[in-house]
DNA sequence: ACCTGAACACCGTTCAAGT
DNA sequence: ACCTGAACACCGTTCAAGT
């Protein structure tokens, strides 16, 4: 199926029609964080809006859609700093674009699906821009851009999947892990406290932007 | 809901039941090659495995738990390699990690669950353990440790999702970015070749393993 | 153009009952 | 101990019909 950014949007040209994409989305967005992703019902969402369910699918096709405009929505709350030194800008972005993703625990483990939708492509471009500023090009440039969404999407994606875990899940994993192999939980391998994630996140980025 | 590996096994001594634990890892890993995550119902593995749908419940408490089994599974196919010297052995098990998660493109999507199977562990604790033997320890370990899997994760993830579209929807997304800017698809932003991948994956290793 | 209502073909999961 | 069968409470999606 392909996702919601190649396919044109159906017109629209009358004047107050009770739904829209961006209202959709904004109740989409609001269902996730209370519910999860299973809790992102064409019918519940439906229910939020006051509509019919079936109403969703003269503005959507799929519920994969739904999905799609929630998580670009999500990425349009990451700041795009204003231009100062380059290492500091890639940082400011990358650190927003973490934070984001722990805001909204579920959009991390939806980005098994290409993203297209226009925030996240200006934020990848300013990334980008950023580092061809330090002076990167052609291959090395390719090579640093991708190496710094690639860490984000992982840490974001691995811390925030441990913080969506109830308290008492956390402490089990804790126990069953300190079992199977002591000296991984030693050197904190698990998600522990959040300044503690914090710092470690930082420590990486100044190891891949050294 | 907690996660399988924090659930003892039911009590299994009689002989010659129809099911296992294996034999239904085994089935959900081909189903979820075949047809991907959405393919995998519970009616449609008990089907293949010639049996209702309401008995895998008696070795399996949800859906959920059979992903989880999948994913470890999964890396159960990850090779641990000889100890040589420490910065060749993190590469190969990065390596081989990155390619079971391209065989296998439903699972990078499904780390999103805290892994906590005994493959995923075992393969975490060995790169944790060559990074030490290179010098690494305390908080430094655990900065390389983590920005090392974090990086896997993340690239695994995007390069599956971009591999598991069909060729026609990778054409139209790299139209639709072509238009969108310019400058991201210029520098091969989006994934290409495979061999293309691979490198820029490598020299990403370079730069963190320096 | 936009929404409703009824309907279809599925789901995951529970539970009593069989062997 | 292990599996079946019937049943419950949901799903996503289609489509004719209303306005």
């Amino acid at each position: 199926m392909t996702s919601v950014w190649l396919r044109p949007e159906p017109d629209r040209r009358r004047r107050q029609p009770q739904l829209s994409r961006e209202s959709i989305t904004v109740a989409a967005v609001g269902l996730l964080d209370a519910e999860g992703v299973d809790g992102l019902t064409m019918r519940r969402l439906a229910a939020a809006l006051g509509v019919t369910s079936t109403a969703l699918y003269w503005h959507v096709e799929t519920r994969d859609d739904v999905l799609d405009l929630a998580v670009d929505h999500v990425f349009g709350a990451v700041p795009i700093p204003e231009k100062t030194e380059w290492r500091a800008d890639a940082r400011t972005l990358v650190r927003g674009w973490r934070r984001a993703m722990l805001d909204h625990p579920w959009a991390a483990a939806l980005i098994g699906r290409p993203m297209l939708g226009p925030n996240v492509l200006a934020r990848t471009e300013f990334l980008q821009e950023a580092l061809s500023r330090g002076g990167l090009k052609d291959r090395e440039l390719t090579v640093a851009t991708r190496l710094l969404a690639n860490y984000v999407i992982g840490a974001a994606l691995t811390e925030a999947t441990w913080r969506a875990s109830s308290a008492a899940d956390r402490e089990a994993a804790r126990r069953h892990v300190t079992a199977a192999c002591p000296t991984l939980v030693a050197s904190r391998h698990l998600a522990g406290p959040e300044r503690d994630d914090d710092e470690i996140f930082e420590r990486g980025l100044d190891v891949i932007l050294r």
